[in-house]
DNA sequence: CACTATCCCGATAATATTACTAATATACGA
DNA sequence: TCGTATATTAGTAATATTATCGGGATAGTG
């Protein structure tokens, strides 16, 4: 039940870039200074984010990337559901046929549930929210 | 955020054992007939569940596996931890000091709410939940 | 136009995890 | 004491994750 680091290092740059909205452009190179992973790495984690029109970006000299839309209209769940895919434990909660057994199983049951409490709270929480505390308890940038 | 086979067989073998329960020792072969999974993999799930007390064993001839507490005294929480280790999503809220910016960090925060939102759903579900489940819908054991 | 900054894309190396297998030891019962 | 069954440990193939690299496309700048 990890998530993995596509999950943690899209979420803190999105953090980064939502901490730094209205600046224009910001370079990828600066984000993953910032948040202490691999620039390459941070790139690639971009790449559905942007597919997904969550950033937008400027290529070329004095280029870089931003939000797309306001911190208040950008929900955790999109972020993590776009580069790690569905938050569904098990596969056969979103397909029912990848598991024969599926009609007949009440375990996949409780793998529904899970996957409803996980969404509640990502779906709950927007980048605003994030912003706000970190600036609430007197954190640094 | 994927459970691994281990959590799957592990909550469906004692499943098996719940619907089982009273029978005397079941054979791994037996459960992993029927849930068709390999008994040499699901011994090696079995042993952390046994290290755990929630079955006990009979070695030898006529041996097997069971319960050692009544379904409903097992809740899918214990099971799941037993073998995968940690519910949490990331390894920074079990323990701050893996990463040096945990005190800095809102993420992780949005992660100890993650864990809470799961375990709460597990904490509340029993095997003997899922047997009534079972039984209630017709199901085939 | 030449130069440079920046993201884009595909390949691949390094590492970790998962899922499973093999072999041998140990225990119990008839 | 023999057959049945789990215990234990080590090994391994397959897969997924994490990260790096090279070169290319694009857009500003002077």
């Amino acid at each position: 039940m990890k998530l993995s680091t596509k999950g943690r290092y899209a979420t803190r740059a999105m953090l980064d870039l939502a901490l730094h909205f209205g600046e224009g452009p910001i370079l990828v190179k600066d984000i993953s200074n910032r948040q202490e992973v691999s620039d390459r790495y941070l790139e690639q984690i971009l790449t559905p984010l942007k597919a997904g029109g969550l950033v937008r970006v400027v290529r070329g000299a004095r280029g870089g990337f931003a939000l797309a839309k306001p911190p208040s209209q950008i929900k955790l769940l999109e972020i993590i559901q776009l580069v790690e895919g569905s938050t569904a434990p098990v596969d056969c909660v979103d397909d029912l046929h990848i598991c024969a057994r599926s009609g007949n199983c009440v375990t996949r049951e409780v793998w529904i549930e899970l996957k409803q409490a996980i969404d509640n709270v990502l779906e709950s929480m927007t980048l605003e929210d994030l912003v706000d505390r970190q600036n609430s308890s007197g954190r640094s940038k």
